[in-house]
DNA sequence: ATTATATATGAACACTTGTTAATTTAAACT
DNA sequence: AGTTTAAATTAACAAGTGTTCATATATAAT
């Protein structure tokens, strides 16, 4: 009954360096948080921190991890049913994404992600399964029901799902950027909507 | 003859400090590469690089204004003669891109200006001026040609460019990640093709 | 030759970093 | 109660950081 997965239950540090974690992690990023303040923002001393992780690495993957796994509500069914309504699809999945754009922890967390994507291998790995490839599974699912109901023009879903969430990623890194200098994203608010629109013009039959 | 502007020309020593930087900004980025390796590059002490720049960001940035300056190569007659020709503007364009994407240099200056990008304002600005603006400019210059002359739909010659470019944007990230792993970017060589296909298709009139 | 200036040096400052080792405290199981 | 094990502590390591200061060298202009 104790083996390796149910040990390390008896004070809730664990939970508790993460939750820590994530909120300096998203403020301060990976280099700009030291162990010894996520330890002494637990109330322990940061030697204490490696009875629970084995590094500060494998702290930060498991923030990480928690921010990816946050997907699309999409359920099978849902996705059917969704794409044959044509552009009210493309639009939901718009705002979802508008959604966490400007959702304030999200917002954060994207830079300091981005960041990491751009140094450590783990992260890009799992922002191309969880974030790339699982969107453009969703995207693809949609369009291909909307071909075969010939709500838009016959093209490659793939492609097409490439299309539409490069645009979206785009004005997320610009209105994130200009959040990070408080600078007012009121010229950028309507962008996702006008993606739409613009997009459902070039495809829709 | 010896004010502000041309002084500092006996050993040519900034000009080497700034070479070195270069190559070690876009191998090991900013935080990896330490003054006291610059300065061992070039040959002389850490403390002598205080000679020539104030501290480590000002050659940074120095280093990145070199790379953002390195603009499409368009002259103002050009674009109308260009765009004309519709489609041809955006294949240009579009490889024009690609070839900074392949390029060696650009291609490890993308990553590291990428990381700076989310964590320096200076770089910030760069990047929105000097690569945004210019592009959304130059493109809707071209859009705007192209839709005088019926060549595409009637729309928004902003928007628009704003939704070639992210894709372009996209594209190139994701070839750069790859490319730091050692995956093959094969089933993505032909994206920036297959980009200003999909995209011609969505706005030809 | 003398002065002025640019450029270099060596040493230090003041501080932070992730991680480990030996040890003690505290809780749970027998 | 005693034993086992988890969890915490104190202390240190070994290294690297950007930057500054007083000083020395070399070059160009006077």
């Amino acid at each position: 009954m104790s083996d390796n997965t149910m040990v390390h239950k008896r004070t809730g540090t664990k939970e508790k360096i993460l939750k820590v974690s994530k909120a300096l992690f998203s403020e301060y990023g990976y280099k700009g948080t030291s162990v010894r303040k996520i330890a002494s923002n637990v109330g322990i001393r940061e030697s204490a921190i490696y009875n629970h992780y084995m590094n500060k690495e494998e702290i930060f993957l498991e923030v990480a991890k928690d921010m990816f796994s946050s997907p699309f509500s999409f359920n099978d069914g849902e996705i059917r049913e969704s794409a044959m309504k044509g552009k009210a699809f493309l639009h939901k999945f718009a705002m979802q994404y508008k959604l966490l754009t400007f959702d304030k922890y999200n917002e954060s967390m994207f830079r300091i992600l981005l960041i990491e994507l751009l140094q450590n291998k783990d992260i890009r790995e799992q922002f191309m399964n969880e974030f790339h490839n699982k969107n453009i599974k969703v995207l693809s699912e949609g369009f291909f029901i909307m071909m075969q109901n010939t709500l838009i023009r016959s093209s490659d879903p793939m492609i097409m799902s490439y299309e539409f969430l490069s645009t979206l990623f785009y004005i997320r890194l610009q209105i994130t950027l200009m959040r990070y200098d408080s600078i007012s994203t009121t010229s950028l608010s309507t962008q996702f909507e006008k993606h739409v629109d613009f997009f459902w013009e070039s495809i829709k039959s």
